[in-house]
DNA sequence: GCAAATTAATGATTTATTCAAG
DNA sequence: CTTGAATAAATCATTAATTTGC
């Protein structure tokens, strides 16, 4: 950015998070979403079971099975999906980035964060193992929304329900239009909180 | 259009719409939102005001008020906002950019849409410019939502109303966190649907 | 003049990037 | 330094303009 200090954007945020004292739960401040482990377990299951976008209803879901562990919200979910899928592609492309490249400049150490942007890639190396994932995942199946209950049941015990995860299809934001008679229910994307 | 004829990605979508014939107003096809004249007067209005990404609150009313010129949702709304602010920092982008390039490529005449990430900028030239008009931006403030009235009644009559466009702050997602003692109302981002 | 074919706009969705709390 | 939250950029898909052949 400019030389001159400024802080970017400083894209402004008051928060005055401390006002939330009389919260609900355990040590609820108010202020972002502190997954509990077990909601962190469930969720990398469901995600290790295929589910990449899952829709409204399936995020309400979720959501209210997870409020047994502590509280949580519907944009809790959809976000922790969001993140978790952008940030394991960010991974994959990572590292077959490096395995792609030559002799560029692959001396220079991994530094924090690369603003990506700034080294405009050759986008033939690494998009190909991403279409591939893309391609794996789509094959996969969902879950029936029934079986979140046995995963609770299984969560702190075993993981070997691997062959239950994975049953319907993704009924994805595709399935969208299909709603299209009334007021269209769930918006098909990062709106699909609906805070109910 | 590519000489192979394949249309480019062609994603799923089975879309079925014909059978939303009985909608509900004039031409209501049930695809996707079209908007009256009337319905993008008055955005461009707001946006010309200095409104860029309006609060749930301030989505809500203006979807209401904008009902009256037909079907509309709330997301409509925000999608235009989305979708209006990237396009004129697009446009003001590709401006300045094209300003700034000595002797590159300028003699190609302007192609139908260059794919933009295909060419890297300078990233020095044009963000000047952005930030500049960012900032002009943020220095303006918001009409008082009962101005929407007034603005509904002279739409189709005049458009001296512009001393009148400007008055309020704009009390936009950073009071979000306010809320913050209930379940947190109004999500402050993509979400801020939540299609009443 | 007018419908099929193209092109241009733009509504809707997804992905990448950035910010900042813990 | 991990990751939840938020925004911006890129992309997709559909509809309105517009052109074109008749």
């Amino acid at each position: 950015m400019s030389p001159g200090g400024l802080p970017t954007k400083a894209r402004g945020l008051g928060r005055s998070i401390n006002g939330g004292g009389g919260g609900g739960g355990t040590g609820t401040k108010c202020g972002r979403w502190n997954p509990t482990v077990e909601q962190v377990k469930l969720l990398t299951d469901l995600f290790k079971a295929g589910m990449r976008t899952p829709s409204t209803d399936q995020i309400q879901k979720i959501s209210s099975e997870l409020s047994f562990y502590g509280k949580i919200e519907s944009k809790n979910v959809f976000y922790w999906f969001q993140n978790h899928k952008a940030r394991e592609r960010q991974k994959r492309r990572k590292i077959s980035c490096i395995d792609h490249r030559r002799d560029t400049d692959l001396s220079s150490p991994p530094r924090y964060r690369p603003p990506l942007h700034e080294q405009p890639p050759p986008k033939d190396s690494f998009e190909v193992c991403v279409e591939e994932e893309e391609k794996a995942i789509e094959t996969l199946q969902l879950f029936p929304l029934a079986k979140v209950e046995r995963v609770r049941a299984n969560v702190t015990a075993a993981t070997t329900h691997n062959e239950y995860t994975r049953e319907q299809a993704y009924t994805t934001a595709f399935s969208t239009y299909s709603t299209c008679g009334a007021e269209m229910e769930h918006p098909p994307l990062d709106l699909r909180l609906s805070f109910l």
